[in-house]
DNA sequence: CGAAGGCTTCGGCCTTCGTCGAAGCGTTTT
DNA sequence: AAAACGCTTCGACGAAGGCCGAAGCCTTCG
């Protein structure tokens, strides 16, 4: 006999399997909400089919939706999918090593990129390390743990530690970035040190993809501040639309 | 534009979401090699479609196999792999709560079992949780670290914890129990350990499963030289074959 | 109130892939 | 050397499911 839970997750992979599927969640990786029509185009298929998949992904619990209006706006459903689908990117990597950065715009993924709702990629687990290293930030019995000078300096860059504190999911979890194969901060004080970031100046956005550009005041932040050397803002290269 | 890596984890979560190879992955958990023969009749398939499947998941990285003599060997590729199931398994169980233990198989299943190398389920989180809280063993910089009486109390139940020490794999990660959500000890201490409590009759493998029983000798164990009340070890039913 | 836009359902096409029996190859045993 | 055994390859069958166009529902806007 086999484990009881082996159907349930040959369901939940068959479920990510699907390339288009795959695609779609991989839009959703940077945690933004998106209209199906969104991510029909974004995953190459027609409104229809996008419907089924998001019909099929929301009875399975990996994305939720909310309807406003006209509109729907799907998202992952939480952190879980956010780290499984992490984990099997850090499993894919693994296995194909052939996977190494050849394009600019793959070169800027692995600089800096959006997690769900926090900062990942080579600059992410940088900045942990430096603060780790400057006593501001320690690992904890589950998860990171910023000192009283670690509080100063994330409230010094517009982080309300506080309210991250009191939310209601995990506060600073430890996140195996698939890209470093090391740890980058996640939980609520990650999140809130993204926004803060993106607020501030330092990083920013692409329009449709996980990617994040360090500005030139970002580099500054991060040469200065952390102790990180930024690499320069990669070209957007092989960015059609 | 999408993440680089998405058409790549497609492809591996298109492999585990088929139910056939989900069992045979389910049951290669617990770290043994399996012949292909044993795998067919195991997942419940005929020796042909097991061989198939066997080929496609050493492809693509998620099992490899040993030739020996007219046998050929299959067992998981590594840990990248027991973990990623076991987070799949994770969230399997987030999204369908309807998994509670209703077979005493399945109780049991959850009380002890292994984790690819290493000991999980109820008794593994709080053999840990103990070990923590008699400061025996600390949550280091990247997984757990015995104190120096932790080291001692390894190595009177027959772990050789300098050997783990020098193996080429983690010392001892900690990993994230699917059926009680928090960590256990992973890495090479985590399997030297479970093999000393197999070797000296405390834990007791199933034929074909990954359930572990508890013995008498177990029993007397867990209470008393970690304050873990184990159990009665739950009957051996609904185990067919 | 009619038009427009976002989304879903329906029907049908088509590809993909899991499945098995039969046959073939290599190793081990008698 | 022959028989037994484990495993793989081949060929064919059939079910599952992704895909799209057309049509319909609902909300919003003019």
């Amino acid at each position: 006999m086999t484990a009881p839970a082996d159907p349930l997750i040959a369901e939940a992979a068959a479920l990510i399997g699907d390339p288009t599927r795959a695609r779609m969640l991989g839009v959703l990786m940077d945690g933004r909400a998106r209209t199906a029509k969104e991510l029909a185009s974004l995953a190459g298929v027609s409104a229809p089919t996008a419907s089924g998949h998001v019909a099929k992904m929301t009875a399975a619990g990996l994305v939720s939706v909310a309807t406003q209006g006209r509109h729907r706006y799907v998202r992952l459903a939480g952190t879980e999918v956010a780290e499984l689908i992490e984990r099997l990117m850090t499993f894919a990597g693994v296995a194909r090593p052939a996977v190494r950065p050849r394009t600019a715009a793959e070169a800027a993924f692995r600089e800096a990129r959006t997690c769900y709702d926090h900062l990942a990629g080579r600059l992410a687990v940088e900045l942990v390390a430096a603060l780790v290293a400057r006593d501001l930030l320690r690992r904890g019995h589950d998860g990171f743990e910023p000192t009283l000078a670690g509080e100063r300096w994330f409230r010094a860059r517009g982080v309300d530690v506080a309210r991250a504190r009191c939310s209601p999911r995990a506060f600073a979890r430890c996140c195996l970035d698939w890209s470093e194969r090391r740890d980058h901060l996640a939980g609520a004080l990650g999140a809130a040190l993204l926004a803060a970031l993106v607020d501030g100046g330092v990083l920013a956005r692409r329009k449709d993809e996980r990617t994040l550009d360090v500005t030139t005041m970002g580099r500054r932040f991060f040469a200065e501040e952390v102790g990180v050397p930024a690499a320069r803002a990669a070209e957007r290269t092989g960015v059609p639309a």
